[in-house]
DNA sequence: TTCTTACTTTATAACCTTTATAAAATAGTG
DNA sequence: CACTATTTTATAAAGGTTATAAAGTAAGAA
């Protein structure tokens, strides 16, 4: 399952005459088995066992070159790191205020707000961003007690 | 109109025992007259001439209070700078990719988004964001023509 | 009005994420 | 196997934001 969507990323890249490197199949690897949404910094850390020497420019360069060829979308939220989230589906997030646990959420009902937004505004819609804010169950939980 | 809802911000400021500063004063006066959502530096640079001596960190150490209060929200794009909105009613951004222009938009519709959210992740659900992306009629005529 | 004190401002340095640079290494084709 | 354009590495630098400590000041009390 993650390895079939994997290896179509891998296919994605040498339709599009991006070289396979080593570096390059291991964070592939590690972004397609983690479900955590992670940042830069984390898959570096997480491959630091795997290549001592690998740099975080390295990580950070393959990031953007998979986001150009689309099998990564980088979600980012303010001063924090950006998080890095392998393409499968159209979804939203819902991230948890206190921890910071970001969660998958389909909701195919918003696109008409494009074209209305379009419609007001002007603007040549092309895409939009939604999240939605909250406290996961574990953290409400914790809240709740004393 | 917008002297009222300055004074109304004071006022709030006032209530929970911030202390009004000229500088504090200067940055809400901003704030509310420019339409434009401004980032911590056009601030910081807007207000120069009035106070030379005034340091970057007092902007943003300002910005942060008038957060807390309620009365200025926060938005934040990735890497760049955070951009700030004095609080009115609910509304949405529309932002266009080329020049970075935002424009208010104005749509109720959403809400129930947070309702299926908390049903369907058990979240605690808080706040949504929403963002519409794409050119602005200037930047589309400007990309049409060659 | 003046005093007092806690809150603010200033100036500066530091932090953190991300990007630029140039030299060394290497994937993939012929 | 050799060639070359692409990648990686190491390092420095950029840019936005925050921390710190000293100096200044708002606002209530005397």
């Amino acid at each position: 399952m993650t390895t079939e969507r994997l290896q179509g990323a891998i296919d994605t890249l040498k339709n599009t005459k991006v070289r396979m490197t080593p570096q390059r199949h291991a964070i592939l690897e590690y972004l397609f088995e983690s479900m955590t949404h992670p940042t830069a910094d984390e898959i570096y850390k997480a491959l630091e066992g795997q290549f001592p020497n690998m740099s975080v420019a390295t990580v950070y360069n393959n990031l953007r070159v998979f986001k150009d060829v689309g099998i990564v979308k980088e979600l980012t939220y303010g001063d924090a790191s950006s998080r890095f989230d392998c393409v499968t589906t159209e979804h939203y997030h819902v991230i948890c205020n206190e921890c910071g646990k970001i969660v998958d959420f389909e909701y195919p009902g918003i696109d008409e707000v494009e074209s209305l937004a379009a419609h007001v505004t002007g603007f040549e819609v092309e895409t939009h961003r939604m999240e939605i804010y909250g406290k996961c169950q574990p953290c409400a939980e914790q809240t709740t007690k004393h």
